[in-house]
DNA sequence: CGGATGCTCGCATTCGAAGTCAGTATCGCC
DNA sequence: GGCGATACTGACTTCGAATGCGAGCATCCG
């Protein structure tokens, strides 16, 4: 046996190892080990000495040096816009609780911008995570680069049309739908529709769902303008949708809640309209803000818990289970009638 | 030279290692870590021959295999509780940022209840982090714990009254002697404060300093209800002063913005209040809510970004320099005059 | 031409825990 | 008492990158 340098873990900053521990208990390091391992056959007796010396020394056992060896880090990272934990923050707060019931820690790498995911994508895979979450967009090729490094990975509210991945949405293009039969069932005759961010797959999803529908429906024309999921932009939204067109339309779907705010905001102290009296406003999202009683917002909520909880669930089967195939698993949105929006007919 | 057996990266989940990269671009695992070194002593030839067999191998450096040995992990704890994130995202946005901007990572620990700090610290420690930042209540125990162990750490909003600690923080309770001095400077006589969660140290701070101000400006009497700084809450704190006192008071100070909105649809739509016409309503954090039109809250705002740039810097100077001393930066909070508040002589 | 200098490079070791394998003690049982 | 089975334990190797040290080589100078 090589002789270890005598390194007392009494000194000032260094963590006392294994070794250490080993030492003072008179024992092997493999015993201490062992002891740390829930199962591992060690007798009673070894078991309450390495303990007590582990408790004199303060020593926690290395999480950087265990998952060399045992190839497991027990972190995921989780990647998502500055924009989605800004208007959603329960989404990583959800994440977070479920990953670290099970023992996993939340590696977060935040983007400011979708493109930075490059940099991002480089340093996720150094670090060796045992999975990955993205709340974020993904080029097939960069889907194609974790895979090859063998992590799983789950899309979160985003997919990839053209290779199976896995992935949990919640269907926005269904929610767009009810909300247009909601108002076209109560004889909103014209329609706005206030998008996202051109780069926001979630946006695309509900502003062409909720199109689609108002065409099936016998609605050719609705006025589309661009916002960036802002309360600002949901305000500018509604005065553009009354310049371009000369007139406010019936009513205006807003691709998430916190725009469909501001244009009720704007509708009532700008425009000095009634909501739903004038014009009829809806959101899509479910934010908390969206329930208080100045609003009332009628919007699709995402169960974002049961979503959360799903992506946890697919990781972790996926890492117990490489070899699992593709899954996607589509949550429904649930429409909460609010007073935004007329929903009888006049 | 023991003989490493042959472990070609191309095989299906095998990531390539330095000794895979050395074995192809026929040179020693040694030449390949000092390319992945910045500034290390690497001939011409050399880098190009070793790069060329990384891209074909897509290696990337182990950053596990090198917190090992270099003993820095590059990864930084942040501890937030659940609250905080949902009522304040930017604040784990703006850490995020900075510490990604100087090559740090975050690993996230959040806390559904703050007493569950105690099993979050051991983690924390086993993994290596570089630093803390704390957004949590934390006992003088565990602050020693940390400090044993040598990790730097900074609170965030809160701090310790028996101890030196780093610390950034936004001066609560000034802030809350602003709104009163406006209050009071607009003829307010009566005054309800809903406060938050009694575990709040933020909550405390902002309470006791609307009192000490209060008192100091000759007005004893403040009902005091309490809070979880949820909306609902608000509306809540609002009719239980109204039962507790048989009237409501001139204004009504809340321990943060949330509850504040909360109080302004209470008034406004539960008992057909005119804001700020019969009542004053203040909040405190100047969440983005509190500006939307149907609030425009009276509020004092944190400088968050500051903060979490502050928060960074600190932990990151002593990352490099271990000895510097405890450190405390407060930060004065921007105060709001919204129209929530009749902050004129009646 | 010899020696001094400065670059590069490879060898061997290190970080701290986990796991393999072989060895030892203990036990039950015939 | 002897045999095999069982329960523990320790020595050694492993994970993958970083680095101190010294060897090899080229350059430069006198």
């Amino acid at each position: 046996m090589k002789v270890r340098a005598i390194t007392p873990a009494e000194q000032a900053g260094n963590r006392a190892t294994s070794y250490d521990v080993a030492r003072v208990a008179r024992v092997s390091q493999s015993a201490v080990s062992r002891c740390f391992k829930p199962g591992a056959s060690v007798s009673r007796k070894m078991r309450a000495r390495v303990m007590k010396a582990a408790a004199e020394l303060g020593y926690q056992p290395n999480a950087i040096a265990r998952s060399l060896i045992t190839r497991r880090s027990n972190m995921v990272a989780v990647v998502i816009s500055q924009q989605t934990n800004r208007y959603y923050p329960e989404v990583l707060v959800e994440l977070s609780r479920g990953f670290s019931e099970r023992g996993i820690r939340v590696l977060l790498f935040t983007l400011e911008h979708e493109s930075d995911i490059d940099v991002v994508l480089e340093q996720i895979l150094q670090y060796q995570v045992d999975g990955v979450v993205e709340a974020a967009r993904l080029s097939s090729a960069q889907v194609d680069l974790i895979e090859q490094r063998g992590v799983p990975f789950v899309f979160f509210n985003r997919s990839l049309r053209d290779r199976p991945v896995n992935a949990v949405c919640c269907d926005q293009a269904e929610g767009a739908r009810w909300l247009v039969n909601r108002l076209v069932g109560a004889g909103h005759k014209s329609f706005g529709i206030v998008s996202g961010p051109k780069d926001s797959a979630v946006s695309v999803e509900r502003t062409q769902g909720a199109l689609a529908r108002l065409a099936e429906l016998g609605i050719k024309t609705a006025t589309i303008v661009q916002g960036d999921y802002s309360y600002d932009s949901g305000i500018a939204g509604l005065r553009t949708l009354r310049e371009k067109t000369g007139k406010l339309p019936d009513a205006v779907i807003c691709a998430n809640d916190v725009m469909a705010l501001g244009c009720m905001d704007a509708a009532r102290f700008q425009m000095g309209l009634k909501v739903p009296g004038d014009i009829s406003i809806v959101g899509f999202d479910g934010v908390s803000a969206a329930g208080w009683k100045s609003y009332d917002l009628t919007t699709v909520r995402q169960p974002v818990r049961s979503m959360a909880e799903a992506a946890v669930a697919m990781i972790m089967e996926r890492i117990e289970n490489p070899k699992l195939p593709p899954e996607k698993r589509t949550f429904s949105g649930i429409l909460v009638d609010g007073s935004s929006a007329r929903l009888q007919k006049a």
